[in-house]
Order: C-alpha cells, then structure tokens, then sequence
RNA sequence: GGGCGAUUAGCUCAGCUGGUUCAGAGCACCUGCCUUACAAGCAGGGGGUCACAGGUUCAAAUCCUGUAUCGCCCACCA
C-alpha cells in the first residue's frame, strides 16, 4: 500500500485520476438490454460561455445523480454539449471583428457565419474542459453542438412538421426589438425592470376648435418620441370628462396629422390624465387597440432606433432618445408641453446586451402555442412530468395556462436558417404578404413543392432571418439521442430520466421541452424536473458580470479542489431556495475532505499488509458491541441516504453523510478503536482494523457520488489491484447489521463519557490528572458497560478507577474533588435516569389519548350523531381518529425500545 | 395588478404528514488542549417569547385567518 502523503493536497491526484476515468471509458455508456438505462442530458451551456457556480451546482447536481445511479447498476447516460447561443456568439465574433477594424456587414454573411465557425472551434470548448475539472462523469464520446449536422436536421425537420401543421406562421406583430443586437427577442428575452422614468403631459389640440372646447386633449407619456407615430387618442368609454369629445378628431402636434378621439376600455381612467395616446407600431396595447378600431400603424423608426422618414423630416435619422429630446424641446417651443413627472416604470431590457429594447412593429415568424401545451400541461398534471420541488410544478402551470405564440425568428446571421422559402416575383424578387412559402428540408425540396403547386420551376429565396436558439434546444432531449432518425440510443436512452436545471429558465426551457417531447415524440421527454437552487453572493444579491461578486469555481477548485467545491455546494443548497453563498463556504467541504483524508490516512497506517484487499468482518459473535454500533449505524445512514436521494433531496444526503463520517465514525469510533489496536490482545487488534477497513470502504463507495476524487485516490489504496471505485457497487441497507441494542448501548456509553468530559473541562481538571469516576446507576447492565468502557470513559486521563452508585443518590449535577492525588467526578447520568420519567410521560400520553379515542369512538358509535351531523363533520371525527391511531403506535413504539 | 416563497441563536439555515430527536446544526464567539490521523484538529461552553395578533386542538415553531417586513416570478400601468 502506497504512503499517503500527510496532507490533503486534491491538485496531486484530480486531474490524474480524471484522465485515468475518461481514458478507460468508464464515461462512455454502451447499450445493454439487460441493464434499466438512466439517462440526464446536461442542459447546454453556451458555448461563448465560462464556467459559474450556477454550472458548478447545476453539474455537480446531476453527476451526483449519475454516479450514484451508476453504482446502484443503471446503466447510466450523461449526454453533453453546448449550445450555439445566437446572440452572445454573433455578439463575441462581432467584437473580435471590430478589433480587426472588420464589420459583418462588410465582410457578407457567408464569410461571417465562416468567422463565427472559427471562433467555436477555437474557444468553444472552453466550458467543456471546465466541466472536466468538476468531475463531471459525461459521456464525451456522445457530445452534441446545436449546430451540428444531426440537431440541424431535427430543427428543420420541426419546422416542418409544424407549418404543415399550421403551428407555425408569420405575421407583423408588436415584438420586442432590441436595436443594438438588431433582432427581434421573444417576451421572455425583454427582461423587465423598474427604473426611473419621465412621465411628460403632452396637449394635442382640437382640429376645429369650438365654442366652450378646451384648449385640447392632454395625454401622458414616457417616450414622447413615440407620439410622431401616433394614430389615435383612446378615452374610457364611461368617462364623463372625455364622453362629449368621443368621435372628434385632434390635430397631431409636430406632425401635423389629424387624428381621432376613441373609446376602448382598455383606457385606464385613474392613471395619468384618463386619455391614452394611441401608436400603434411602437406599443403592444396600441397595437391591439388599434386592430380594434381599423387603425393606420405608422412607425417611425429604423431598425436600429433610429427615426424613419415616417417621422416628420427634422428628425429623421436621430437616434430615438435624442429625438426624444429635439421633441421636446419643440413641444415645449410650440406651447404644446404641460409638464414631466419623475416616475418608477417597469421597462425591457434585452437579455444579452441589456439595451432598452423597443417595442417594434414587425413581420415574424411564431410558433401557435396553444395546442402544443395542451399535452403539456395534462402531463404536469397527472404527474407524468414531476416537478422537485413540487411548487415548481405551480410556477410551471400557471405560465402554461396563459400561455402566448412563441416568436422564432431572430434577424441574426448565426444560427439555423429558416428553412422556409419565398415565390419571389422574378421582377423584383420584393417579400410580400401574400408571397407563396415553402417550408423545406432544403431548396430542392421548396424548388420541387413548388413546382407540384405551379407546374413549374420558379425562383426562390430563403428567408434570410435564423430561428431563435431555444428552437434548437428544445429538441435536446432527443434530438441529441439521434432523432428524426430511429437510432438505436434514441429507443433505448429515450425519454431521459430526469432534467436538472435553474428555476430561470423553466418558461425559456423545461416548458418548450416538454411540449416539443409531445409534439415530436408522443412523450414527456423527462418524469423528473429537479430545480436546482439558486446561486446569490452572500449579500443575496445575483451573482453577476457587472457586479463582480461572482466566485469562480475554477479559483475554488484551485484553491480546495473540486471535491471541496462539489460537496460544499450539495450540502448548502437547498431544493427550491435560494443560496447565499461566500467564499468561506467552501471551508465546509474542504475541512470534510481534510478529515476524510486524515481518517484514511490513519486506517491505512494501522492495517497490516494481509488484510489489504476486501475488508472482512470479525464474526457476529466477535464483535464487540461498538463494532455492532458503528456497523448499525452506517446501515441507518445507508436507508437514510436511498430515501434522501429518491427526493431529490442532496443536500441532506450530503449532510447526513459527513454526519456519520465525522461524528460517529471519526470521533467515536475510531477514538475507542485505539484502546484495542494499541492493546496487546492480537485477536482485538485485528477485529478493530478489519471494521475500520469495512466501514471506511463503504463510507468512501457513499460518498463517492459526492465527492468523487478523493474516495477513488483511497480506494485505490485500499484495494491495490488497481480497481475503480466507479465499477464498485453502492452500499445498500443490510438488516442483519441494523443492531438497536447496540445503539443503546452506545448512548449510554455516550452519555457517561461526555459527562467525564464535561466536568472535566468545566472543573478544569487538567489533563494529566486521573479521574476517579462515579457514576450513579442501578442498572447491573450500565454498571458493566461501564467497567467494560474504563479506558474511553477516562476520556483521556492518565488514570481512572470507576465507582458505580445507587441511582438516586443525592449529588449536585457535576461535582469534583480532589481524593488524595486524584480527583473524584461525580456523573449523574441524567439521560439514563430520565428514561424512567420518560416512559411515565409517554404512558401518560398513550392514557390520555385513548381517552380521547374513546370519547371519539362514543360520538361515531352514537346513531344519533352520525345521523344528524354534516358529512364533513364526520370526515372530520373519522380523520382524527386515524391520526391518533397512527400517534398511538409511535407511543408504543417508544415504549418498546425503552424497555430494551 | 396577479402568483409564489420567507420570517427560528450575532450570521446562514434544518426542523417532512401537529406529540422522542422540539427548541437544533454549521459559522462566529468564549474556555481548555500541539492527546502517537487531522490545529484545515479535539473537547467543553454561553446564546433564541421560533416576526406579530388572533383562532383550531387534550397538545402548535409546526395547521387556519389576519397584520407587518423582506424576496422571487409573471403581467400591456400609457
């Protein structure tokens, strides 16, 4: 067996041990009949991306789940991959142009998308080393790219599916626009904030005054600038101050324009002045209104926010908050200003680049929703989908019920081209509404539509905009398994067991995942969604670029190491809340590591070189009875965990683990080992290696899971033949070890040995004086336990002689006194001798209770009541009375073991 | 505006279906110890009307109602 070195130093064996896994194939799952598969695609992270601690939970989380799976003998598929993330890669490559003095625009699509296919190969496995340093056991053999060959095929394939479905279809709509990027976003990607805001009263007077009007209509707006679009001023229906105004028309300042005064109730009459000006190309509410009521859409902005020749001809080519200025400022100069208000609005942001985003009047591409949520929402409902935690499963629902059309085009150049092509007119080759569409796995196959539909050949033109990302990812589950091709891991690894992810991408995501599952494949593509926690600064702020109070996992890892890393964040973050986290935090992890380290470091010393292999135990009859409690008590945390990890709930399988490793075998257990291994009886030597062996073995298979690097580096210590902890098997619960006596025995033990200590250091007895003990008990069976256990009770004396008294005796709580050269502790024993009071106290409320059962018994036998009394009463009567049930039998339970 | 959470020790949080782990853990703090695995450690200790007010119950940190404060998500407040 090889030295371990003395300090717990992770950079010595991780990245090695890493290499040793990947190399040997152990990632890779391989197709098994026989075997039940456990399958998790990893959610895609961007490929511009670098790791965070939400990737660093997020993937512990679910090579946590892999692991422990795979040890339980599933066979096991984590599938990994990136995402082509379309405006953060066109953003990243449009940058490193812009170093070169190069635009897109200058150097043409083609060369750009060729640019951007560089750059992916240059840097975008970034994240997937990253990913390595963590652990994380994927299958690197299956690794997907939403772009590649095979995803790109299955979006087209959708696609199609969809428009001959009519889910799919185009349409000029309000959209969120971001100008900056130059693209639509969808609702989900217009991120909204309160910020401040000026809320400026604008006057637009009548077209012909008349005698006893007003000097005209005064609206309210935070972007003044919109006004030179405006169409309409919308008045409530039932608003006195405004009724005699309804049908006349009002003279558009600036612009000159005549427009008229309408009614909607979609006018709220106590904000503002009661009267709405109406844009209809420039806000979502407008434009709905102004479907309405048959208005003209004026937009007066370019694509890029700046104004259009729609605006009046001074301001055309502004920028639109310096157009909001020049505006007002001749508002004011032409006396149509009242005045501004500071206020809070709520307003969007884009979600890659943060610019205020406009609402914009454009033709899109959407996807119905509707009808594809329908199976969606059932599964959730039925629990076909489960959700961990379960409230998530509300959150989830109550944006599917009001679910809206799912805008999918994106005016970017990196991505997946719509498959869809146009009829142009060969004269002017111009998009029109009415332009025939064919949506096609390719050109030919539009070309050959075409001529099906024409009886000839014409000219064709792809749409030039690509899909929104998520269009892509929401095929994931199994379009990376090989879909639309029936291959043979899309039947076998399909549908995956569980997804894990953030709570902020639940809409973006999970939602569209479900519904492209049931849409393409008849199935939810997961039974389980866990939601992982998530990641704040320790202020509970997000953890974020602009803040800069991220903490790099990378820096962590160094610094502790990914064990460290790992089993800090299982064990802080709890399943549906967030997590404060620090630096410090990950103390907890690597002092646990540390001890892991120390304790193996000190078994190994202590194991002669013949017992090396696996450990086996001294026969029943052998054992002594902490031997019999340390092996009882790692089948408790053996159930314990399998029910913890069944719920998801890792995080007090992390805790229950270091519990049992640190508490009851490090600190009790092993402590007491060293009376025997540094005896002189040979027989007691070998049996306390041999249990520390075995428990120590077992304790690294569960928590291998957790904590995969260091439990492999000592397992393969422990077993020199060169085997891998990841083909060994994961403890399960073994009855026969299972030994409450032993357990008893142990918290009397317990209980005796702290008292020493604690009047020891309260009595500040030092440490090199001997102890003279008594304990009162009148129990024959402590009394030997406790002769037995002199040595340990001395609790680190040099010497100790016990004296065990009646209980009862009247003595202070803890009480010392020097008797010649040593000191004479006085131990109480207050657990034991409460074990009296407590079987008082619980047959007193197993007395009580069956007297209240009987009473309830009464009413319920009563023909009297149970005829005249409401159902629900009843119920009510009938529940209780099965709730105390289920307490009696707990009484009785514990009045058992006290009696043991 | 709608929805969902949270409020327990100085800090971060456990406490699942009311009653044996019922007032807990970790960190911080205080005391003692470099005890032949570990000072990244060990042993011991102090510290809380479980936000507030009502209610249900034989019994409430736990269930119900209301109030307050904080947080998150959604939504078209011009």
């Amino acid at each position: 067996m090889a030295e371990m070195a003395t300090r717990y130093a992770p950079a010595d064996f991780e990245e090695r041990l890493y290499r040793q896994w990947e190399n040997s194939g152990k990632f890779t799952a391989k197709i098994d009949s026989a075997k039940k598969p456990y399958t998790i695609v990893i959610p895609p992270p961007n490929v511009t991306g670098v790791l965070h601690m939400g990737h660093g939970l997020n993937n512990t989380i679910q090579d946590m789940l892999i692991r422990y799976h795979r040890m339980r003998g599933a066979n096991v598929l984590w599938l990994p991959g990136t995402d082509h993330a379309g405006i953060a890669t066109q953003n990243v490559v449009e940058k490193k142009l812009a170093q070169e003095g190069k635009k897109r625009q200058e150097i043409g699509r083609e060369r750009f998308i060729e640019e951007a296919w560089k750059w992916k190969e240059e840097h975008g496995s970034t994240i997937v080393k990253q990913l390595r340093k963590l652990g994380s056991a994927c299958d690197w053999t299956r690794e997907r790219f939403t772009m590649d060959e095979g995803l790109s095929r299955a979006v087209r394939e959708v696609f199609v599916r969809l428009y001959k479905k009519d889910l799919v279809y185009r349409g000029e709509y309000i959209i969120n626009w971001c100008p900056r990027c130059g693209t639509a976003l969808a609702d989900e990607e217009a991120e909204h904030r309160e910020i401040p805001g000026t809320f400026t009263w604008i006057r637009y007077p009548f077209a012909e005054s008349r005698a006893g009007d007003p000097d005209g209509i005064v609206v309210a707006t935070t972007r003044p600038e919109t006004m030179l679009g405006d169409t309409a001023v919308a008045v409530h229906p039932q608003d006195e101050r405004y009724a005699q105004f309804v049908g006349r028309e009002l003279t558009l300042p600036l612009c000159n324009r005549t427009i008229p005064i309408l009614a909607d109730t979609m006018v709220d009459r106590e904000f503002g002045t009661g009267a709405v000006k109406i844009t209809p190309a420039h806000d979502p509410n407008d434009f709905q209104t102004g479907m309405r009521h048959n208005l003209p859409r004026v937009n007066v902005m370019h694509e890029d926010g700046s104004m259009n020749a729609n605006a009046p001809e001074k301001y055309r080519g502004m920028d639109r908050f310096a157009c909001r200025k020049a505006v007002l400022a001749d508002l004011e100069a032409d006396g149509f200003f009242i005045k501004q208000e500071k206020i809070q609005h709520s307003v969007g942001h884009c979600y890659r680049c943060d610019t205020i985003v406009e609402p914009y009047l454009s033709r899109q591409w959407f996807v119905r929703m509707a009808p594809l949520a329908e199976p969606a929402i059932r599964a959730a409902e039925n629990g076909d989908v489960r959700f961990y935690i379960e409230r998530w499963k509300k959150v989830y629902l109550n944006w599917m019920y009001n679910i809206r059309d799912w805008c999918i085009s994106r005016q970017l150049w990196w991505g997946h081209q719509i498959p869809a092509w146009y009829a142009v007119s060969e004269t002017d080759g111009r998009i029109t509404e009415d332009t025939p569409i064919f949506a096609a796995h390719s050109a030919e196959e539009a070309q050959a539509e075409a001529i099906a539909r024409f009886g000839a050949r014409v000219v064709l033109r792809q749409d030039p905009d690509v899909l929104d990302t998520w269009f892509s990812a929401w095929l994931w589950p199994f379009s990376t398994l090989g879909w639309p091709e029936e291959t043979p891991d899309l039947a076998y690894f399909y549908p995956t067991t569980v997804l894990v992810t953030d709570m902020g991408i639940i809409f973006f995501w999970v939602a569209r995942m479900i519904m492209a599952g049931y849409f393409c494949m008849g199935e939810a593509p997961f039974r389980h969604v866990y939601i992982n926690s998530t990641v704040m600064d320790a202020k509970g702020r997000k953890m974020s670029k602009s803040l800069n109070n991220g903490i790099d996992p990378l820096d962590v890892i160094r610094e502790y190491g990914a064990d460290a890393l790992r089993f800090t964040m299982l064990a802080i973050t709890p399943p549906g809340q967030n997590t404060l986290l620090s630096m410090e935090k990950f103390q907890i992890g690597s002092r646990f590591a540390n001890k892991i380290w120390n304790a193996s470091r000190y078994i190994l010393s202590n194991v002669a070189p013949e017992t090396d292999g696996l450990p086996a135990l001294p026969p029943p009859a052998r054992r002594s009875f902490e031997d019999r409690w340390i092996l009882s008590r790692l089948q408790i945390v053996v159930r314990g965990i399998h029910e913890e990890m069944a719920e998801y709930r890792l995080n007090d399988a992390a805790n229950n683990l270091a519990h049992f490793f640190r508490d009851d075998f490090c600190d009790w257990y092993i402590e007491f080992t060293k009376q025997r291994l540094y005896g002189d009886d040979a027989e007691q030597q070998a049996d306390a290696r041999s249990v520390l062996l075995y428990v120590l073995e077992a304790s690294l298979r569960l928590l291998h899971p957790a904590m995969p690097f260091i439990t492999e580096e000592i397992y393969q210590r422990i077993h020199s033949d060169g085997r891998s902890i990841m083909d060994a098997a994961y403890p399960e619960f073994a009855p026969e070890l299972a030994d409450a006596d032993a357990e008893n025995r142990m918290r009397i033990v317990q209980e005796i040995v702290s008292g020493v200590r604690n009047v020891r250091a309260e009595m500040r007895i030092p440490p090199e004086k001997a102890l003279l003990i008594q304990v009162a008990t009148d129990n024959a069976e402590v009394r030997d336990l406790a002769r037995a256990m002199e040595k340990n009770i001395s609790a680190q004396a040099k010497l100790s002689e016990l004296i065990l008294l009646p209980a009862g005796s009247a003595r202070p709580k803890y009480a010392a006194s020097i008797v010649g050269e040593s000191w004479e502790v006085w131990v109480p024993l207050e657990g034991l001798i409460d074990i009296d009071a407590e079987r008082a106290r619980l047959s007193k409320e197993k007395l009580r209770l069956e007297a209240e059962m009987a009473r309830v018994q009464a009413k319920l036998a009563n023909t009297g009541f149970t005829a005249n009394a409401p159902e629900e009463v009843i119920a009510l009567e009938r529940e209780k009375l099965a709730s105390w049930e289920s307490r009696l039998v707990r009484l009785d339970a514990g009045l058992r073991q006290i009696k043991a």
